[in-house]
DNA sequence: CGTTGTGAAGGAGTTCACAGCA
DNA sequence: TGCTGTGAACTCCTTCACAACG
């Protein structure tokens, strides 16, 4: 039963199984079982055999998985066989550093565009690339078949950049920008706040810290 | 009952809700119903009532919430009307942005450390600040205070690092490797891992773009 | 024998719908 | 009258436990 219906969390945790899996290849094992899978990611094997059952991926009993082979079943599931160009919008610090970022140049993606509204940034060189006009976002886009954006501007412009590029035919959308964005339905849209992480953590801090000789 | 059990997805919208109520504050709205939040958060007003209702919050039946007032009660909740002093490691690009990036200075943080292992980093000036040799981790987190860690360093070093740095006393962590870590119970970890992220929206991307007039 | 694949049970989070109160 | 606060139903995800099988 090929579903191609994969839950939301099993979706999210494929790119750490593939992780482990190329980390595994490199090192030589050809073959992990769901214990195996399951120490190396930080989760149960339980849940390694069942997020895998999704992929309809048959490991074997008695054995486990074949490095190689489910570290291509999940780059498949994952869309990461093909090309996938990409833009990053804003490029301020945070901007620089998505450039200038490994994994945004791997697996597939490859940044073909830095665009920002600043002229005095247009023209410099980011990463190897040319700072190029935010004017010109469609034109790139169409021109080069971007289909994923990333946004990294000052809240206030993130949700008109967001529009623009959906409507210049963009699929998905990484977000930095500390604003919650509205996007049409088929549009897959992920925000990403760093800030909002460091608060989290501070509630979860809270009695762990600071409270030298607790419960003395 | 102020049971202090509040379930994670609910500490993970906090954040949220801050946001738009200082914002409110900013226009000088002084009044937001549950449904004025959540338009404003992206989520559903049944699902704001019940997340505050975990705070012990009240608001006014027929009226809605104060905004001044239920701001300071989410920042109590998240511990950010204490001083928060953190450190950075590892001075690549992505730690330069964060060290410069707007979230880490406010609301209660303060970035007080750029740690390194280069030595031909340290003592370059990065944000305003000195970058220091990683040899004095422990020195640094105990003499100033830090309880909050985030870490930017290549993978292979990350674990380690938190190893260290949880000796040190630190009691959360943010941690950018792309690596699954290990800390011990009362410690708090959340990783940020920018390419998973990609890739997940790569699995989300497909069937969107590319296949023009699809079910034609 | 050891490990997978999976029904069934359990738990967490969301949505519904309405009683209760300003 | 309008909006909050919340039990109850529902959905999604995780964990358990074991039969199936190489």
């Amino acid at each position: 039963m090929d579903d191609r219906r994969i839950p939301e969390a099993t979706v999210a945790r494929l790119p750490r199984y593939l992780q482990v899996l190329l980390d595994a290849a490199e090192a030589g094992t050809t073959t992990l079982s769901s214990e195996d899978l399951a120490t190396a990611a930080g989760l149960t094997s339980a849940k390694v055999r069942k997020d895998l059952s999704f992929l309809g991926s048959h490991g074997t009993r008695g054995v486990g998985y074949r490095v190689p082979q489910l570290a291509d079943e999940i780059s498949v599931a994952l869309g990461l066989t093909v090309d996938r160009p990409l833009v990053i919008v804003g490029i301020g610090n945070l901007g620089r550093a998505l450039a200038s970022y490994d994994g945004f140049n791997r697996r597939g993606f490859r940044v073909v565009g830095l665009l920002d509204a600043d002229p005095a940034k247009v023209g410099t060189e980011v990463a190897g690339l040319d700072v190029e006009s935010v004017e010109h976002l469609e034109t790139i886009v169409a021109e080069r078949g971007v289909g994923l954006a990333v946004i990294a501007t000052p809240a206030p412009h993130a949700q008109s950049l967001a529009d623009r590029l959906v409507a210049a035919g963009i699929g998905a959308l990484l977000n930095f920008a500390p604003t919650h964005l509205v996007v049409p339905d088929p549009v897959a849209l992920r925000t990403v706040d760093l800030s909002t992480e460091l608060q989290i953590l501070s509630f979860y801090e809270q009695g762990v810290t600071g409270m030298d000789a607790a419960a003395g």
